[in-house]
RNA sequence: UCCCCGAUAGCUCAAUCGGUAGAGCGAGCGGCUGUUAACCGCUAGGUUCUUGGUUCGAGUCCAAGUCGGGGAGCCA
């Protein structure tokens, strides 16, 4: 047996002859030769078994392969332009480890929810494997980016003792006969290894008990947060555009491939440079308000109903060609397909005309002191071809952390990162109260008890210093990067309301 | 919690006005000298989500439920 040796590996190899472990992705079969689509993990090969090449009861054995089928070749490896990866396998011996058949997934059209309901499986495939490859590169960048700029990684608990606001939100657990509630944040903790070590942050999983089926949320997701002491608002928007950049910078250089997989326009991507925009949520209210605002969504309504009756228009063609005479089986299969996507589409149009009015509604009637809804945040974001940094909302409508503006009383030094193309929050942070008297004042006017949080008012008692942090999504993050339409793709075995399995 | 949509073969979907449940893919067998979701022929494959109702007759109409999708709120 030769040296075994990686898909991704083999423009090394060329001309010489390798050994492959791994499964059949899709066989052809003809009398004489059969394509084997071999899938290692790393890439696919297409390998060619010539009935001339190899003993009879190879070639049999080649052409009876299921796919998923696991196995072991060896062949020459041949440069040739019509092949996947540019190199293809001339085979000369293979054993099958594991004969497969009826693999569930075909390698034509299936459904979402039996897509995820054969996640483990499904995994395999092309477009989740470009997915899973960019997530392993954005982690990495994140951990590079702190790692690089002198932040001490702290690793802070899941299980949180305390509530805090907003108790509805957090799974409650059982710890020995008391209530606990799996952590949303690492934040208040972290807070306290900032004045330890002065950069840090935690990254880990983090569990919200929202009821939300929209395609940007998870109850269990991935989370970073860095906290850093000695840092006031400026300071934090730097260190998140710097971040974002650092991990657009190594998806591109690393994964042109995946995107083109995926679709994905990399000129989107491109475009991400500092420096971002920046904009007070007073800005952004007069924005909703204005007529930028309503010419754009005006503008949508437009372009929908256009699309819509185009969509219509070809979607009966399509129909009329299909079940018409002398159609030939390709083009049919073609047209099925091509009816399939265009029904998807219509249907995403129909409801977004049917809620355009409403959108329109609630930011010509926003009002100052409400926090920015999803589709405020979609507004703002349209109208720009960069990230945006919104900053200093009301007071009222965030966390008792946040810092107090001193230039303004009624608002909080805090920022949210705003995705291009309506990808939504990706981060969200803020300065921290430092001034022991104001965080207990803001604690009174919710009615929090102190003695959980004395471990907290501590930090403000002995050295306290302007600090802040921010939380990043990852899978908002990805899915943003990939041009993806829902963040369940972004996660291997994605958790949501009503879908633990596998 | 609220609003909209859906459930038919292993998968993706058809089935006109309420009148015998179909195609492609996948599977099995056969054919084909280089295919790119290959192609061609044959075979097998159904409790039309569940319960109840209307009707001579229900995949189709009505009611309730279950599951799923999309959206609102909330959030990263």
């Amino acid at each position: 047996m030769h040296p075994v040796v990686q898909i991704d590996q083999l423009a090394g190899h060329a001309d010489q002859t390798v050994t492959l472990a791994g499964w059949v992705y899709n066989a052809r079969v003809s009398s004489k030769v059969v394509f084997l689509v071999v899938r290692d993990g790393t890439g696919l090969c297409q390998c060619v078994v010539g009935k001339a090449d190899v003993p009879p009861e190879i070639f049999d054995r080649a052409a009876h392969l299921g796919q998923e089928s696991s196995l072991r070749l060896t062949g020459s490896v041949h440069a040739d332009p019509r092949a996947p990866g540019g190199y293809e396998i001339h085979v000369s011996d293979l054993q099958a480890v594991h004969s497969t058949t009826d693999y569930p997934i075909s390698p034509k059209a299936h459904g979402i929810d039996f897509l995820f309901k054969h996640r483990h499986l499904w995994l395999r495939s092309r477009r989740p494997t470009a997915i899973m490859r960019i997530r392993h590169t954005v982690i990495d960048a994140i951990r590079r980016f702190f790692n690089d700029h002198g932040f001490l990684l702290v690793d802070t608990p899941i299980f949180a003792p305390s509530a805090g606001e907003g108790a509805q939100t957090l799974f409650e657990v059982d710890y020995f006969g008391d209530p606990m509630y799996l952590a949303q944040t690492g934040q208040l903790y972290l807070e306290s290894a900032a004045l330890a070590y002065g950069r840090v942050y935690c990254f880990g999983p983090t569990f919200r008990a929202e009821k939300s089926k929209t395609r940007r949320h998870l109850t269990e997701f991935w989370m970073v947060e860095p906290e850093i002491a000695w840092a006031e608002l400026d300071d934090l928007l730097a260190v998140a555009e710097d971040f974002i950049v650092s991990i657009v910078e190594r998806v591109l250089a690393n994964h042109r491939e995946d995107l083109e997989t995926l679709g994905q326009d990399v000129s989107c991507l491109e475009r991400i440079r500092k420096p971002f925009y920046r904009l007070t949520y007073s800005e952004a209210a007069e924005i909703l308000r204005g007529p930028r605002a309503r010419d754009l969504l005006e503008k949508d309504l437009a372009e929908r109903q256009a699309r819509i009756a185009e969509l219509t228009a070809r979607l009966e063609a399509q129909e009329k060609e299909r079940s018409g005479p002398g159609v030939k089986k390709h083009r049919q299969d073609q047209l099925a397909q091509e009816i399939l996507d265009g029904r998807e589409e219509l249907a995403d149009l129909e409801e977004q005309v049917r809620n355009i009015p409403l959108h329109m509604q609630l930011a010509a009637g926003f009002e100052w002191g409400k926090d920015l809804g999803g589709s405020d945040e979609t507004i703002i974001s349209r109208l720009h071809d960069r990230p945006i940094f919104v900053t200093h909302y009301p007071r009222e409508c965030k966390a008792f952390y946040m810092k107090r503006d001193p230039a303004d009383p009624r608002v909080v030094r805090n920022f949210d990162l705003l995705a291009p193309d309506g990808y939504g929050e990706i981060i969200g942070g803020s300065q921290r109260e430092d001034s022991l008297d104001a965080l207990l004042e803001r604690m009174a006017m919710e009615n929090m008890p102190t003695e959980p949080y004395e471990w907290y008012l501590d930090l403000r008692r002995y050295g306290s210093v302007p600090h802040g942090g921010f939380g990043l999504g990852v899978e908002r993050t990805v899915a943003w990067l990939c041009g993806l339409k829902h963040i369940r793709e972004t996660i291997a075995f994605p958790r949501l309301m009503g879908r633990v399995y596998p």
